[in-house]
DNA sequence: AAACACGCAACAGAAATTGATACATGACGT
DNA sequence: ACGTCATGTATCAATTTCTGTTGCGTGTTT
């Protein structure tokens, strides 16, 4: 697969459960109608079943399933669950020794961040519902 | 410097040349004030310049400006100069062998896609002008 | 002619991500 | 109770992407 698929695969994912609700899925199998590892389907699903998004079960008829129905969870769950941000970059604040630099970089920052803040908003008003193939 | 940092820069760029227009300032002067490399510098800016954000000159006493005024320049311009999509995957469209999973998989293409073209138009409404510490 | 700056190619290093193997934990069925 | 199955986690290799750097050619100015 591509880098940074992770979104891609979730949705993927959240979209087949959705297509049929009570029913158990595990990361073997959707890891192969995905085109992917089982590794890969758990890691990524894991970050959102601690966002209450997905729970899961070990053993011998385990797998994982939606928390919740499919409308009640928005593409901006999904991706803030993810821990994604596409836009604004995740990093500090080291002051730069210019004061004149340091004011336009917090301006940057700042804008990067309203656009990052926009895009959730965006997405806030798609749900899984919206991608699941009916 | 961080990974992806190529808008950042430009906008950081773009801003400070917003503060002082018509002045020529040379990819190692950017360079430092950045915190980078002047190889990078002319990187990036070379791509703004291709889209006709910027124009260079070489030479003596040549070195980089702005080919518009800041208020003429969003950020969208700039995000699409440099080819920059941080949403969308730039990956084909590989058919897949389940008819059902590849319908889906479009649909959460098309997802991720109005999404960027939503991203798109939300830099739009800023420029380089409202970037810029005036 | 010399100095200067862009433009481009090539390469090394760092960082992030995916893919894969192994193994412990826990749950279900016989 | 025991074997089976699936999650959960750690670890490592391979791939990709990006930055940082060096070198050199081209073109302009002094």
């Amino acid at each position: 697969m591509k880098p940074n698929s992770r979104l891609s695969l979730a949705l993927h994912t959240l979209g087949h459960m959705a297509g049929d609700p009570e029913k158990v899925q595990t990361s073997a199998y959707i890891a192969e109608h995905a085109g992917t590892n089982p590794v890969v389907v758990r890691r990524v699903l894991g970050r959102l079943k601690k966002a209450g998004l997905l729970d899961s079960e070990k053993g011998h008829s385990g797998g994982w399933w939606l928390a919740k129905t499919p409308d009640q969870i928005s593409l901006a769950d999904v991706y803030l669950a993810l821990d994604e941000r596409m836009v604004a970059s995740e990093g500090k604040a080291e002051p730069l020794a210019c004061s004149v630099e340091d004011a336009l970089h917090k301006r940057v920052s700042g804008v990067l961040e309203e656009v990052e803040r926009s895009l959730v908003e965006k997405l806030a008003k798609t749900s899984i519902s919206d991608v699941c193939a009916v």
